[in-house]
DNA sequence: ATGTTC
């Protein structure tokens, strides 16, 4: 594979053997042998092969190997053009993002409440693999209005108030979700979960913004340095998890009847206009509502702590997903087009007066909250014009090093100890999973958001630092 | 990511 500099921070994969499109890659040099150390790029190319792709097989600056498709993946399809639609190109965590929250208090004003706010949220956070959420749904009938409504439902009913919506992607649900292309194992698994964290690289912070760099759109986003906020950054649990398994399986046993040959079985897929395709979105749309209803009730659970140990609020600064397949219109040489696009660890990043834009944002342009680790920062960035990457940005770190490798290089206790010893505190699930979550198994954060920013996907509104760290 | 192997 040969890449060929295009710009400082972008480098093109020539079409080569079956690819139809070429790969695009967003990176510094710094974090470019990264990615073609851990195979990330075979898969860019592979996801280049997919029936109806069109522009470029893309990675972000955070890209990392995945399933089927890297991390940090981005592709889009031509529908009316036997273009696919592939499971593995959202991931197992579908609608898997980050909601930030702006709390009514500055982090000199919180500090002698810091750790009454932190021991609360830790009794209060569900976490943790399996175990139970915030909200127990009633059965299958409830759990169908929430899965078409997302955090509209949970607003609804009583979890959260209206304005939050105006601050969600898609004002808190996906069009189309389908509850009928969703299994009862999946809503079963699913039941008992709506408010929970999860493992993995899930997590609650109390953070502080450290630094403004675009003071403007930060004021529109309502952030200002010194202000305390929440970051929550969760999936779709073990209901997204089964919706990905049940329609992976589905489509590996129809590639043959539509004629399709992969590189890679992980990459299965179909025509989105097929039936296994149009039932894949139906179920993936519902498993992203239910991701964002998710993390409306977690938002609900950090506001109880936040009035209790803090006495203050939290408004929603916004909700974003980084794990999606949605049916947008781009132009592709010219020539406006719908495309299934998928977003696998990529956020949308739509530029200042995009028609997409929600009331309030129109000329700021879309939020993209880029997680780091619980050592490090987190930032705040906005869409940018000229992201050809079909309006598509970086969505956090990135990993470095196998959970297994984390594992053979940090023990959980000291790694707690050195955090508490930094002034953050850490509210963990267990030890082996705060160990394979360690920041040093992570790209740098702020190398990221430069690439990001240098590649002209997004640009720099705040950086935020992390104060306690509640872990799923 | 995941009732971390139906």
């Amino acid at each position: 594979m040969t890449l060929v500099r295009e710009g400082p921070f972008r480098f093109r994969i020539e079409p080569q053997d079956r690819m139809r499109v070429p790969g695009v890659v967003f990176a510094t040099e710094e974090l470019l042998p990264q990615a073609v150390g851990d195979k990330a790029l075979e898969q860019v190319v592979n996801v280049a092969t997919l029936p109806g792709i069109v522009r470029a097989s893309y990675a972000m600056p955070d890209v990392h190997w995945g399933y089927g498709f890297p991390i940090g993946g981005v592709a889009a399809t031509d529908v009316d053009a036997g273009g696919v639609v592939s499971p593995g190109g959202v991931g197992f965590d579908i609608s898997c993002g980050v909601r930030l929250l702006a709390a009514g208090i500055d982090r000199t004003s919180l500090a002698p409440r810091m750790r009454a706010l932190m021991d609360l949220l830790g009794d209060t956070v569900p976490r943790g693999t399996g175990r139970g959420g915030l909200w127990k749904l009633s059965g299958r009938a409830q759990m169908e209005k929430l899965l078409v409504e997302g955090a509209g439902y949970a607003v609804e009913c009583g979890h959260g108030v209206a304005r939050d919506l105006e601050r969600c992607e898609d004002r808190g649900a996906l069009e189309g979700a389908d509850p009928s292309h969703v299994g009862q194992r999946a809503v079963e698994r699913g039941l008992q979960q709506v408010g929970s964290l999860g493992s993995g690289n899930h997590f609650l912070e109390v953070q502080a913004v450290e630094q403004v760099y675009d003071a403007e759109t930060a004021a529109v986003f309502g952030l200002h340095t010194g202000q305390v906020c929440v970051m929550i950054h969760c999936g779709s649990r073990g209901l997204g998890h089964q919706v990905c398994t049940d329609h992976v399986r589905v489509m590996d046993q129809s590639l043959r009847s539509f004629g399709i040959q992969l590189p890679d079985r992980q990459l299965a897929c179909a025509p989105v206009v097929s039936s296994p395709g149009r039932g894949y979105l139906g179920a993936m749309a519902a498993a992203a509502n239910y991701g964002r209803a998710n993390r409306q009730l977690l938002a609900e659970a950090a506001r109880h702590a936040f009035a209790v140990a803090a006495k203050a609020g939290l408004d929603l600064v916004y909700d974003v997903s980084h794990n999606t397949a949605k049916i947008e219109t781009h132009d592709v040489d010219g020539v406006p087009r719908r495309l299934c696009v998928h977003r696998k660890g990529a956020t949308l990043a739509l530029p200042p007066g995009h028609p997409a834009l929600p009331e309030g944002l129109v000329e700021s342009g879309h939020p993209v909250l880029v997680p780091g680790t619980m050592g490090t920062a987190s930032y705040v960035m906005v869409g940018a014009d000229g992201n050809d990457a079909f309006w598509s940005s970086a969505h956090g770190a990135g990993r470095v090093w196998s959970r297994h490798e984390a594992l053979r290089q940090v023990r959980g206790e000291q790694l707690r100890g050195d955090l508490e010893s930094r002034g953050i505190s850490v509210r963990p699930s267990s030890w082996r999973g705060l160990a394979e979550e360690a920041p040093d198994a992570y790209k740098d954060v702020d190398a990221v958001a430069r690439a990001t920013e240098g590649a002209g996907l997004a640009r720099m509104v705040a950086r935020l630092v992390p104060l306690g760290v509640v872990k799923g």
